[in-house]
DNA sequence: TTATGTGCAAACAGTTTGCCCTATC
DNA sequence: GATAGGGCAAACTGTTTGCACATAA
């Protein structure tokens, strides 16, 4: 997505550099947090600031080692948890068996898969929490969260409105093999 | 669940036994498909028929193999797999990273996962469906499957309206360790 | 009889963790 | 300088698969 400007961010970030470069959005929660800044989670963070799409920690891993190749998977994993934890990112599941991160508070918005390219769309609708609350409600539970994600497949001819806000490139999420816990629903 | 149920039918199932025992309704929906009848699918099937719950496979292979034990997990996972391509099963997530099964066609529902039980009540919203196919169209998608699943805590005294019609033991869905791919949706 | 299914154990992918060194506060 | 974080590689979990044998049709 953004890899570019990524990458052109390339230099200090980690290190004992000039230029004190703003810490990134996230690492700023991070120290309101009250989290250890490492350079690691700086660059992590960094790269999760700049993220416009939903990367898997594959892709964060490989964005983060661009900028500063001593960061391993393990810590990646690490941190990514830590922060969910803390609730400052939240974890997806797109269906194909890997987890896919997205800073909190994008506001709230739900998720369309393109079952064909794997793209992802995100869209809002307001009134569908407050139905699902009421649901539960009537269930005799309090709502605490909610997943929700639509699989959709483009309508070929006939330009259709507009799209979301956001693309994605990672793997489709269609069942190819090795998905261990995916694509739910029924054919709608 | 109905386990009692299940294990009493313990005796023939399998074999060169007397009694026919009437196959279970998955069972002859296998045949109609075409499918090759052994008979651990036969156990499965009936395991599967008899379910009221969700089960993931680990629950599938200890209530197949109390039927006959000569079942290894690896065939509830072929079976499973099959029976899923053939869309006489439909797999399901509710978060925990094991993939949990019930029949097609128990008509359109939806899940609500008590956070502190794990128990699994459904409902049905007849709206719901039509308003996300027409959300996906002002996207420019054909909706093609959705999930959706509610995470919610038990409202604590006041006697609440009737719960779903189905419970559920397995596991816990939330994350209190080793969960993949799971929990997405914020905090509603 | 012949294609298909099964058991077993090894392989896999994603993720977590133990140990020991390093860096932050 | 004490304590939390990181690297590495080994361990784990859920799931798939190769192979030789068994079995339904």
């Amino acid at each position: 997505m953004n890899a570019r400007s990524i990458v052109s961010e390339d230099a200090p970030v980690h290190g004992t550099s000039a230029t004190p470069v703003q810490e990134s959005r996230i690492a700023r929660l991070c120290v309101e947090r009250g989290l250890k800044m490492t350079g690691q989670r700086r660059v992590i963070a960094r790269v999760l600031s700049d993220a416009e799409d939903h990367p898997d920690v594959e892709e964060l891993y490989r964005r983060a080692t661009a900028l500063d190749s001593r960061i391993s998977v393990a810590t990646v994993y690490r941190t990514v948890r830590l922060l969910e934890e803390k609730g400052i990112l939240e974890r997806r599941d797109f269906g194909g068996g890997r987890a896919r991160y997205e800073a909190s508070e994008h506001g709230r918005h739900y998720h369309l898969i393109d079952i064909d390219t794997g793209k992802v769309i995100e869209f809002e609708d307001e009134e569908h929490e407050a139905l699902m609350r009421r649901i539960a409600e009537r269930l005799g539970f309090d709502l605490i969260s909610l997943r929700m994600e639509l699989f959709g497949r483009r309508v070929p001819a006939q330009e259709s409105a507009s799209a979301g806000k956001a693309g994605d490139k990672a793997g489709a999420a269609g069942r190819e093999r090795k998905a261990p816990a995916a694509l739910g629903g029924g054919k709608a």
